[in-house]
RNA sequence: GCGCCCGUAGCUCAGUUGGAUAGAGCAUCCGCCUUCUAAGCGGAUGGCCGCAGGUUCGAAUCCUGCCGGGCGUGCCA
């Protein structure tokens, strides 16, 4: 809609250009924007007041010039002039009318697919082996998740890549570890609990020199390839990603085994790009190290900063591994572009990798990567987010307590609900809730972790959407059709209906917004004021009510089908169920 | 020192490429269930958009300076 008053703009301007009522050369960029008032008509357009300069009118004479070479258009019912000279279109309801009908006859919402696919590579959640997932990594999972369906959904192909922390020197030191845990407890061994874990294998290296001494052998050897440290680190790695899997699942995070691309991965590839960016004499010796300068970025003494890509030892750092998948990506995907959904801190790192991976040219200018930044969790107290004991909040306790708080809230609100019903709503809702909480925001500095906050299934949460939704399943089962039966003609004569009419069909901006941004709160504020029109709709026009036509009651089951659809297709794009009743 | 990010209601956050009167939720207060689900709806209170200049017909948004905070800044990731 926009992009067709869009296109009778462009076509105005040519004609002005042509009268010379505007000079030649000027080439204003065409802004449509959707009305904040109703008063001001459904879209409006600040055309006149870019040109009144360089035409040398006031902006309201223009305004006038413009309308009157406005080719015509069915959709335009009405145009105004209205303040310093902005125009005002008044679309045409009836066709707005049969777009929501399109919308209600569609699984997606009347989403089509793009026309050329690209292919995308998403890198996020990036747990560490050996270490229980912790409520921070929540947002660049979920984060991460939301836009990759969204772009799934889209039609583009996309490669979703777990970047897993699965290769360090700190090996060493888990698998001298396990093998300890092996020995004593023979078959028996427990691992539920990794923080424990990697706590101990910790305590053994500093305390005890034979096992530290052995930790630093095993590095060694599982560099080199060797074969019992590739077991046992095999095994680490399969422990941990069995316990992330299962919170996934929980979570309903679309990541499988299938998905992992961790930094192990790429390291065989270290030492080839290693001595390729010398050979390209971007990298030199310095201080032992093997380094590439950089001019764009200064360093302490005002000098290029030298990034560290080998260290003295011969060791590799992350920039290097980054530098790697970036290669890796284009070489093996032919990616067009590569989203990373890291914390805010790791900016600059990004930058650098990225840069010295085009200066080699392993990242051709037809790939762009995108930093898709969130800050990191904060306590209430605006320190890092920390239990009273100083250690990590764990996920998985996160979602039981969400589960446990849904149990509650349900059973009291709806008494008749129990056993497994009860169990798979509360799971939804829970899961819902917790990840809602953390898509609507869109912090690049960091933001607060609070408890209440997160669990709440009030106000502008996921539980309202859901809400929304499951009243409309009620009133079709009031009514006693099948959804998927109703085909009759939307008429929007209720100022209610009109507005819901209105929200539904700027869905596609939403999806649009998240798929280009990699922003999915845009898409959780859609909703919100999906949900919120269609609560106000709701109140205000009864349907299964006596006294309501039979031509007002099929066109409102039909925006409430439109409604249904995309509620359900915008929750899914986040990664969340609807409920047919709660 | 240099670089990046940020500062909007009591709290948590939106605010599109510069547009018309800066918005939600929570909290507080007032109404609405003889029920199409009150996890809701309607309304009220609450703002020096960190401060000061500048650009513009128009600035929370862009530019400059300052104040305040976070992060990064050569051998962890």
């Amino acid at each position: 809609m926009k992009e067709h008053i869009q296109q009778l703009l462009e076509q105005t301007v040519s004609r002005l250009k042509a009268e010379a009522i505007i000079p030649a050369d000027a080439a204003p960029r065409v802004q449509v924007d959707r009305t904040k008032d109703k008063s001001h008509g459904d879209l409006a357009t600040n055309l006149a007041m870019m040109l009144a300069k360089p035409a040398k009118k006031n902006p309201r004479e223009l305004a006038g010039l413009i309308i009157d070479h406005l080719p015509a258009s069915e959709l335009v019912a009405k145009t105004e002039i209205a303040g310093p000279g902005f125009i005002n279109f008044f679309l045409d309801p009836r066709f707005l009318a049969k777009q929501i009908e399109a919308m209600a006859d569609s699984d997606r919402a009347n989403i089509a697919p793009v026309a050329a696919p690209q292919t995308i590579v998403t890198d996020y959640s990036a747990p560490n082996v050996a270490k229980e997932m912790a409520v921070h990594h929540i947002r660049s999972t979920v984060i991460g998740d939301a836009v990759t369906r969204t772009l799934e959904f889209m039609g583009h192909k996309v490669i979703r890549a777990n970047h897993i922390g699965d290769w360090g020197t700190q090996f060493g030191m888990l698998i001298a570890y396990l093998e300890k845990m092996e020995n004593e407890n023979a078959a028996d061994m427990d691992l539920s609990d990794l923080e424990a874990f990697y706590r101990e294998a910790k305590k053994n290296y500093d305390t005890d020199e034979a096992f530290a001494e052995r930790a630093r052998n095993y590095v060694v050897k599982l560099q080199g390839g060797d074969q019992y440290c590739n077991t046992m680190w095999r095994k680490l790695v399969d422990i941990t990603m069995a316990q992330n899997q299962a919170i996934y699942d929980r979570l309903g995070v679309s990541l499988s085994n299938d998905n992992i691309a961790g930094e192990s991965l790429y390291n065989p590839m270290l030492p080839e790009i290693v001595a390729d960016l010398t050979a390209q004499g971007l990298a030199v010796e310095d201080d032992g190290a093997t380094v590439v300068f950089l001019e764009e970025f200064k360093g302490k003494d005002g000098n290029p900063m030298g990034v560290i890509i080998r260290k003295r030892d011969g060791g590799y750092l992350y920039t290097t591994t980054d530098i790697a998948a970036a290669k890796y990506r284009v070489d093996n995907y032919q990616a067009d572009r590569i989203l990373y959904f890291i914390d805010s801190r790791q900016a600059q790192h990004l930058q650098q990798a990225w840069l010295i991976a085009r200066k080699a040219n392993y990242l051709p200018e037809s790939t762009t990567t995108e930093h898709c930044a969130f800050g990191m969790m904060l306590g209430k107290d605006g320190k890092p987010f920390k239990t009273r004991s100083g250690g990590t909040v764990k996920l998985a306790d996160l979602l039981e307590e969400a589960h446990q708080r849904a149990v509650k809230l349900i059973g009291d609100k709806n008494p008749d609900l129990q056993g497994d019903e009860l169990e798979r709503i509360a799971h939804t809702v829970a899961m819902a809730a917790v990840k809602y909480s953390d898509l609507n925001k869109n912090r690049t500095t960091d933001y607060v972790f609070d408890w209440d906050n997160m669990l709440t299934f009030e106000g502008n949460t996921a539980p309202y959407m859901l809400y929304a939704y499951s009243r409309i399943q009620s009133i079709f089962r009031k009514a006693g059709i099948d959804a998927a039966s109703l085909n009759g003609e939307i008429t929007l004569s209720h100022e209610k209906e009109e507005a819901l009419a209105n929200k539904l069909a700027q869905f596609n901006d939403a999806v649009n917004g998240v798929a280009n941004k990699g922003m999915p709160h845009l898409m959780c504020t859609y909703l919100y004021e999906l949900a919120g029109a269609f609560m106000s709709f709701y109140e205000a026009c009864p349907i299964n009510k006596d006294g309501v036509s039979e031509q007002d009651k099929a066109s409102r089951l039909r925006l409430c089908q439109a409604t249904a659809n995309t509620l359900k297709v915008g929750l899914s794009l986040l990664g969340i169920d609807v409920l047919e009743r709660m």
